[in-house]
DNA sequence: CCATAGTTTTAGAGTAAGTCTAAAGATATA
DNA sequence: TATATCTTTAGACTTACTCTAAAACTATGG
């Protein structure tokens, strides 16, 4: 799964251009949990040469094939998560960062029995903060 | 507490002003969670003199008080709910729409597990729709 | 190696949501 | 009435993001 990214971008159909793999060593490497601008201002400083809307052509490209998760969780914009298997998020309300907390780590019971809805997906959203140790 | 909107105001520390009072009679009683802007829209039809930044100083100054709660949840656009009590919510995507699912309905479990993490609230959000009876 | 068709990237203009500002208008109290 | 405080305003500004049309790549067949 961490194979290079030519091959994960290939396996996908991506045609692997040098921009699409500059974005996407950093994006989908991250833990960072950046907003496209963010991804903009990364990647600018190892690949000079690189478009706004390139960046934002590539990361919603990555989002339509799977390789990428879009969130929209906190302070109002979108975030990218490289982590595309179900999970659980902790939004850090006072520096904005967001964590990741595994699947197994929560149980949700009941929405099985809410018979009106048709649910595909679902998440726990946390507000809260790490503990510093 | 379904009591006049003047008084809940006024219960928040707020100076019930006209203004004050005709938004919060659309947003303190609606259920469709809806932007800024289409509060500003619907609340101008009953109330032409109001510019858009007393609609967005009004909700925001709502929102600390207590009176609603502020959610990004679809769409990259923040949505208001009067709806302070805890609760989850359902995304629908292909509308927009969001569905409050009362809290009672889910139970959650193992967040307290997760010690090196401060958690203040938490809230499921679930992708799906409702179904057409 | 060239032609060409398709794909990707670009700069910069455009859009939309939301914030800021400074002045004007209300309101309350003494 | 005077004055201090609070509220509202129009419109400029900011920020995140999308669109456009042209230029630059890339792949393939001949």
């Amino acid at each position: 799964m961490d194979c290079n990214v030519v091959d994960r971008l290939k396996g996908r159909g991506i045609i692997p251009s040098a921009h699409r793999v500059a974005i996407g060593d950093y994006v989908l490497r991250t833990i960072e949990h950046p907003s496209a601008d963010q991804v903009w201002e990364r990647v600018k400083t190892s690949f000079p040469v690189l478009s706004r809307a390139t960046v934002y052509n590539t990361l919603n490209l990555f989002v339509r094939k799977g390789l990428l998760q879009e969130l929209i969780l906190a302070e109002g914009k979108v975030v990218f998560d490289p982590n595309v298997a179900d999970h659980h998020h902790l939004v850090e309300e006072d520096s904005g960062i967001i964590y990741d907390i595994p699947w197994d780590a929560v149980q949700v019971s009941g929405l099985d029995t809410l018979t009106d809805l048709e649910i595909d997906s679902y998440q726990v959203v946390a507000r809260g903060r790490k503990r510093r140790h």
